[in-house]
DNA sequence: TGACAAACATCAAAGCTTTGATGATGATCG
DNA sequence: CGATCATCATCAAAGCTTTGATGTTTGTCA
């Protein structure tokens, strides 16, 4: 086989985000949520009454994955969705007193997760994690570009 | 809301691993596999006549993720299983031919997809990378399990 | 031998994600 | 004005993943 698995970065790369997605599972699961539901809620808090499509965009995921994560949270009263005054086909969506409530549980536990993360590393370390981190993002880019049979 | 969004290294993560399972995605779909397929006749290729449960392992999944994935390569004929000679419950997977053939191809893509990774980086960098994520897949498991509710 | 723990496989439910296809709505430009 | 294009929402199919629950087989130990 072409690259040997003690060089494949990617390996790295995708253990620790398993990792990361097992203990945020865990830590949001007490507030009856998912990892997508917690990442949604938290944009719609910092963005009232956003189109579905740009949560997905903001979320990275596609318009329809963000619509059954949706889906899922209206179904439990933790977000609201009307049509737009004007615009017509856009719905707007807002968060719930209830959804309020779940993500502040939720992100008082997923955020000592990402707090431990931060507190490993020194800042310097940490800008160089980032940094190497987008240069592989800008790398795997390319490389898929190069790929690609237009 | 507890950490500010461009303080969340998980964010960069999970960034960086978005990217790579997408190019991932497209490298290896000429072959007509998918990601987990892909991981998974690796695996296989280097060891024959592996159980299900231990693939699971190799691969990070549950035992439950890995029968989905090996019931779809099994019906597509790229992988046998075969009940173990003298010990009964378990099943044998080995890699039929066209499920070699498959691998070869989907490999050589997603080696590219690796290489390219690995190119952008020299060796130095390319060890610090894995010891920051070593090091923040350590701080994640301490971080989830102090949060245990045992 | 008989009870028990460990490992394996598997059924089921719930949820996320992608690709592909449709239809509605609003804005742009000839 | 009317065609075209971009944006938004959504139906459908296929696949992956997790948790929880069952049942089988093997090996250990009292």
């Amino acid at each position: 086989m072409g690259m040997p698995v003690s060089e494949r970065l990617g390996i790295d790369i995708r253990r620790t985000e398993q990792e990361l997605m097992a203990a945020k599972r865990a830590a949001v699961d007490p507030a009856g949520l998912t990892v997508p539901q917690y990442a949604t809620l938290f944009v719609l808090a910092g963005n009232a009454g956003i189109s579905g499509a740009a949560l997905a965009r903001a979320c990275n995921v596609t318009p329809q994955a963000m619509a059954v994560v949706l889906k899922n949270l209206t179904d439990r009263g933790l977000v609201e969705r009307a049509p737009h005054r004007w615009h017509g086909n856009v719905l707007e969506t807002r968060l719930t007193e209830a959804g309020r409530a779940a993500l502040e549980l939720a992100d008082a536990r997923a955020s000592a997760i990402e707090q431990a993360m931060a507190d490993e590393l020194t800042a310097a370390e940490r800008e160089q994690l980032r940094a190497l981190l987008g240069r592989c993002t800008a790398a795997i880019q390319r490389a898929a570009e190069e790929q690609r049979p237009s």
